[in-house]
RNA sequence: GCCGAAGUGGUGAAAUUGGCAGACGCGCUGGACUCAAAAUCCAGUGGUAGCGAUACCGUGCGGGUUCAAGUCCCGCCUUCGGCACCA
C-alpha cells in the first residue's frame, strides 16, 4: 500500500464529501469536541500537538460512528509574547511571522488527517476576532466587572521595559542581567473574585479529573474567618483578616505588607531609613520566595503602634514581606504562640509569646496551631476554639470593630499588558471625562501595523501618535487611547463560543446557535492550564450568562488532560537541551496513521512519557498483518455454515474486542483499545490457520474488526474498506455492537488459595452458586490433599475470581 | 516553599477499583523457511534455587490495616506539572 498516496486520496474525498463539516440540521445529535487551540510557533507541528490532536481525533471519529454529529474545530491563539520577542530579535513583524507560521501549521494539521472543521477556523489576531474580544471587555466594563487599580509589574531599569515573569531569571533581566524591580502601574482588572463562590461550588457539577478540580479549589482558596479592625495612635485604622479570631488575645504585633499605603504614612522618622531600605529590598523579591515557609522571615519595625480592639493592648507594627498586599487585607495579626511563621518571627525580633489556647489530650508545645480550649482571654476563657471564634467576632461586631468574613485566595485578573502584539484595550482616556469606553460602533480598535516595538521605556503603542491621539467620544475634546493590550488569556477565554458561529459579522455569536451547540462535550488539553485558562473561561461563561447571552453555567462539561511527551532523555523537550523530536520525519517515512496509532498505543494517554521509536515498527507490522488478511479473503467465498467450538471462540474474541474497544475509546484509554484490537487480530489469524472454516462468519468478524480499527487508523482502514468491496466511506458505517450472548462462557477458571497462598486453579461452571463452588473446590484432589485433616475456619468466595480457604495450621 | 500528580520486568505499559501482578507490544533466546540475509511463522521469556514437579522472593523506601494490598492508612525518598505577565 502506497501510504502517502492513499493519505492524499482519502483526505481529498473527506473534504469533498464534507465528512468533517458539522451539519447544523443535526444539532440535536451534536457532539462538540474541542482541543485546546495552538500557539503558532515557527517550528511547524511538534509531537505535543500530534499527541493532543491525533488520538483525540480518533475519539471523535469513534463518536461519529456511534451516531453523533461531530463538531471538531481548530484555530490559532495567535497573539502573544514570543512573536513580539522574535520581532525584537530579527526585525520581522509579528503579524508577518505569525501569518507565515499559521499557514505552515495549517498545512501540517491537514496532513494529520483529523476531522477538523476548517470552516469554523479562528485566528485570534484577526480583526474579525479581536473586535469581539474588545466587545467582551466593554460588556464586562458595562457590567462593573472591569476596573482599574495600581498593581506592580516587573521593571528592568536598564532596558526600561516591563518584563514577563518568564523573562526574569533569578531576579535579573534575561536580556541584560540587570536587577529587576517592582514598579506600580495603573492597570485593568476583571473582577473574577465576584464569582469565586460559584466557581468553587460548580466544580461539583463537572466531569473533570479530580486533581484538576482540587487544584482549582485550592487556587480559589476559600477560608472563613473575620476581619478585625486595629486603630493606631495617629487616628488611622486598618483591618486584618484572620481565621483564628480565637487567638486574638495572643496578638503581640501586627504586620503590614511593605506595599501597604499606611506603611509610608505611619513610619516614624527614626525608622524611616530602615523601612525604606527594607521596601527596596522587597521589591527585588518574587512572590514565590516571599511565601516560602522555609525562608527566614524578615521584617522591620516602623516605629508606630496599633491598638488590639479586644483588650486595648498596644502592639508594635511591622512591615514584612511574608504578608502580601494582594491577599486578604494586606495586613495580618501576629500570634506567635499559635502560628509557626509568627513564632519564628517573634523569636527573631524578640517579641512576647502569649499562650491563649490549651491543647486537649495532646502535646500542645508552642507553637500550637490546632484548636483547643481558650485561656488568658478575659471573658472567653474555657470556650472551645470554635466557640471563641464566633463569640469574639460577635463582640467586635457590636462595637463596630469586626465582621464575619469569607476570604478567597483568588485574586482579580490583571489583563493589561504593556506590549504590542495583542488586542488593544478599547478605552479612551480624556482629561475631562476620565476613562471612556470606545463606543461599540467604533470597534474594532485596530492594532496599527507600523509600530516601533524595540524596548525603550514606553509601551510600543504609546509611541504611535496616529493610534494614540483621538477625540473623546463623550466631550469631543482631545484624548488618548489606552496604550496597553489585553492579556492573551482574554482571547482564549471565549474562543469556544466563537467557533460554532465564527463568521458572524454582527455579533460575537448568535445566542440562538450557541445555546444549542454548547457546552463543549469534551475538552482536551494540557494539565498546565488547570488553574488559569480553565478558570478564566469558566468565569467568562458565567459573566455572559448573567448578561443574558448564555443559558448554561459551565463551558466544558467533560475534560481530559493528555500527558506530556518528553525528549528521549526523559526531560521536557526544549531547543536549549537539543532534545526536540519532530513528527515530520515519521509522518514521511511511515505515514500519519502509523504515528497516530503509535502515540495511542505506546503511552498511557494521560501520562505521556519519554519518546522512543522502538515500538513504531510494531505498528507497521500490525497494519501489514491486517492488510495481508483482508487481501487474502477479499474474493474467497464459501457456503460452510458450521458453528463449532472454534467458531464460538472466534465470536467470543470478536465480541470481547467490541465491548472493550468501545469502553476504552470512550474512556480515552487508547493503549488498551489498540491492545484489544491486536488480540482480535491474533484470534482472526488463529482461525485463519484452521483447516476447515466458516468463511462467511470469519468475514463478518473481519468486517467488525475493520470498523473498530477505523477511528484509530482512518486512511488505512478506508483503503482496506474499499478493497473489501465497499463503496461508501467507512465513517458512514455504524459502530459494531457487542452481542453479549457470545460472551457467556460455560466455565471459568478461578484461583484457589489456602491461607491466602495460591495453590491451584480450577475450572468451574460459570452458573455455579457459592455453595456449589465450595463443594467443587473442596472435592478437588489437590485441595483436599492440602486441607486434609486440618480444620477449615472459613471459606471466602469471590465468584468467577477466587476462593480462599482458611485452615488452622497444625504444628 | 505552597498546591497537584507519578514511581510496576531489560523496556513501553496493563491490572474489572481491595481479589490470580506483568494483558498487549518492544527487546532478547531458541527453532522453521532460505545458499544466505531480510521479511514471515512457531516456541520461550520477572528474579533466585532445582533436571523436575515445585519452593522462596518481587509493584521507589520503612511501618501499618486486612483472609487478601500495586491499589487503603502513616512516615520518608526521587521525578514531573502549576504558582497569577510563557501560552
Amino acid at each position: 500500500m502506497d501510504i502517502k498516496k492513499i493519505e492524499k486520496k482519502w483526505q481529498a474525498i473527506w473534504e469533498k464529501e464534507k465528512l468533517n463539516t458539522f451539519n447544523p440540521k443535526n444539532v440535536d445529535k451534536k457532539y462538540y469536541c474541542l482541543e485546546m487551540f495552538s500557539y503558532p510557533s515557527a517550528a511547524k507541528l511538534h509531537l505535543g500537538h500530534w499527541y493532543n490532536y491525533g488520538p483525540t481525533d480518533s475519539f471523535v471519529r469513534y463518536k461519529k460512528m456511534k451516531g453523533y454529529e461531530v463538531f471538531q474545530p481548530m484555530g490559532f491563539d495567535a497573539f502573544g509574547l514570543p512573536a513580539e520577542n522574535y520581532a525584537i530579535k530579527t526585525g520581522i513583524h509579528p503579524k508577518d511571522s505569525t501569518e507565515k507560521n499559521i499557514a505552515n501549521m495549517e498545512q501540517t494539521l491537514r496532513e494529520m488527517g483529523a476531522m477538523f472543521d476548517w470552516n469554523a477556523e479562528i485566528k485570534t489576531c484577526n480583526e474579525d476576532y479581536y473586535k469581539w474580544t474588545q466587545w467582551l471587555f466593554l460588556k464586562l466594563y458595562e457590567k462593573g466587572l472591569a476596573y482599574r487599580k495600581e498593581a506592580p509589574v516587573n521593571w528592568c531599569p536598564s532596558c526600561k521595559t516591563v518584563l514577563a515573569n518568564e523573562q526574569v531569571v533569578n531576579g535579573v533581566c534575561e536580556r541584560c542581567g540587570s536587577q529587576v524591580v517592582k514598579k506600580d502601574l495603573t492597570q485593568w482588572f476583571f473582577k473574577i473574585t465576584e464569582y469565586a463562590e460559584e466557581l468553587l461550588q460548580d466544580l461539583d457539577k463537572l466531569d473533570w479529573p479530580e486533581k484538576t478540580k482540587l487544584m482549582q479549589k485550592n487556587w480559589i482558596g476559600k477560608s472563613t474567618g473575620g476581619e478585625i479592625e486595629f486603630s493606631t495612635e495617629s487616628g488611622d485604622s486598618f483591618k486584618v483578616f484572620t481565621t483564628r479570631a480565637d487567638t486574638l488575645f495572643g496578638v503581640s504585633y501586627v504586620v503590614l505588607a511593605p506595599e501597604h499605603p499606611l506603611v509610608k504614612k505611619l513610619t516614624t522618622k527614626a525608622q524611616l531609613k530602615a523601612v525604606e531600605n527594607y521596601i527596596e529590598e522587597t521589591s527585588k523579591t518574587n512572590e514565590i520566595d516571599r511565601l516560602s515557609t522555609s525562608r527566614e522571615k524578615t521584617g522591620v519595625f516602623i516605629g508606630a503602634y496599633a491598638i488590639n480592639p479586644i483588650n486595648n493592648k498596644k502592639v508594635p507594627i511591622y512591615a514584612a514581606d511574608y504578608v502580601l498586599y494582594s491577599y486578604g487585607t494586606g495586613a495580618v495579626m501576629g500570634v506567635p504562640a499559635h502560628d509557626e511563621r509568627d513564632y519564628a518571627f517573634a523569636i527573631k525580633y524578640n517579641l512576647p509569646i502569649t499562650r491563649t489556647i490549651k491543647g486537649v489530650n495532646c502535646n500542645d508545645e508552642l507553637p500550637f496551631c490546632d484548636d483547643g480550649i481558650v485561656i488568658n482571654s478575659v471573658g472567653f476563657d474555657g470556650l472551645t476554639s470554635e466557640e471563641a471564634r464566633k463569640s469574639i467576632i460577635n463582640t467586635l461586631v457590636k462595637v463596630g470593630k469586626g465582621a464575619h468574613k469569607t476570604n478567597y485566595r483568588l485574586r482579580d485578573w490583571l489583563i493589561s499588558r504593556q506590549r504590542y502584539w495583542g488586542a488593544p484595550i478599547p478605552v479612551i482616556h480624556c482629561d475631562k471625562c476620565g476613562a471612556v469606553p470606545v463606543p461599540y460602533k467604533d470597534l474594532p480598535v485596530k492594532l496599527p501595523y507600523d509600530v516601533e516595538f524595540k524596548p525603550d521605556g514606553e509601551s510600543p503603542l504609546k509611541k504611535h501618535e496616529g493610534f494614540m491621539n483621538v477625540k473623546c467620544p463623550v466631550c469631543g475634546g482631545p484624548a488618548h487611547r489606552d496604550p496597553d493590550t489585553l492579556d492573551t488569556f482574554v482571547c482564549s477565554s471565549w474562543y469556544y463560543l466563537r467557533y460554532p458561529d465564527s463568521k458572524n459579522a454582527e455579533m460575537p455569536f448568535d445566542p440562538e446557535i450557541i445555546n444549542k451547540m454548547l457546552p463543549v462535550d469534551k475538552y482536551v488539553g494540557g494539565a498546565e492550564h488547570a488553574c488559569m485558562h480553565l478558570l478564566y473561561a469558566r468565569f467568562i461563561t458565567k459573566a455572559l450568562r448573567d448578561m443574558g447571552y448564555l443559558k448554561f453555567d459551565e463551558p466544558f462539561t467533560s475534560l481530559v488532560h493528555q500527558g506530556v511527551i518528553l525528549g528521549p532523555d526523559g526531560l521536557r523537550m526544549s531547543k536549549s537541551k537539543g532534545n526536540i523530536i519532530a513528527p515530520d520525519p515519521y509522518v514521511q517515512k511511515y505515514g500519519a496513521d502509523v504515528l497516530r496509532l503509535y502515540l495511542m498505543f505506546g503511552f498511557s494517554y494521560t501520562e505521556g512519557g519519554p519518546w522512543s521509536e522502538d515500538g513504531i515498527k510494531a505498528i507497521v507490522k500490525f497494519l501489514d498483518r491486517i492488510e495481508r488478511l483482508v487481501v487474502k479473503y477479499k474474493d474467497i467465498k464459501s457456503k460452510e455454515t458450521i458453528i463449532g467450538k472454534d467458531e464460538k471462540e472466534l465470536l467470543y474474541a470478536t465480541n470481547y474486542a467490541i465491548k472493550n474497544v468501545d469502553k476504552d475509546m470512550e474512556a480515552f484509554s487508547f493503549n488498551t483499545a489498540v491492545a484489544r484490537l491486536m488480540e482480535l487480530l491474533n484470534a482472526l489469524y488463529k482461525y485463519d490457520g484452521l483447516e476447515k472454516q466458516n468463511v462467511t462468519l470469519f468475514k463478518e468478524c473481519l468486517t467488525k474488526f475493520l470498523l473498530l480499527l477505523a477511528p484509530c487508523a482512518p486512511h488505512f482502514t478506508e483503503e482496506l474498506w474499499e478493497i473489501s468491496g465497499n463503496k461508501k466511506s467507512v465513517f458512514y458505517s455504524e459502530y459494531p455492537i457487542c452481542d453479549e450472548k457470545c460472551l457467556v462462557l460455560d466455565e471459568v477458571e478461578i484461583a484457589v488459595q489456602i491461607n491466602s497462598k495460591i495453590k491451584t486453579k480450577i475450572m468451574i461452571p460459570s452458573s455455579a452458586t457459592n455453595e456449589e463452588i465450595e463443594k467443587i473446590v473442596l472435592s478437588d484432589d489437590k485441595v483436599s490433599a492440602e486441607v486434609n485433616g486440618k480444620e477449615i475456619k472459613k471459606v471466602i468466595i469471590i465468584p468467577k475470581r477466587l476462593v480462599n480457604i482458611l485452615v488452622n495450621i497444625i504444628v
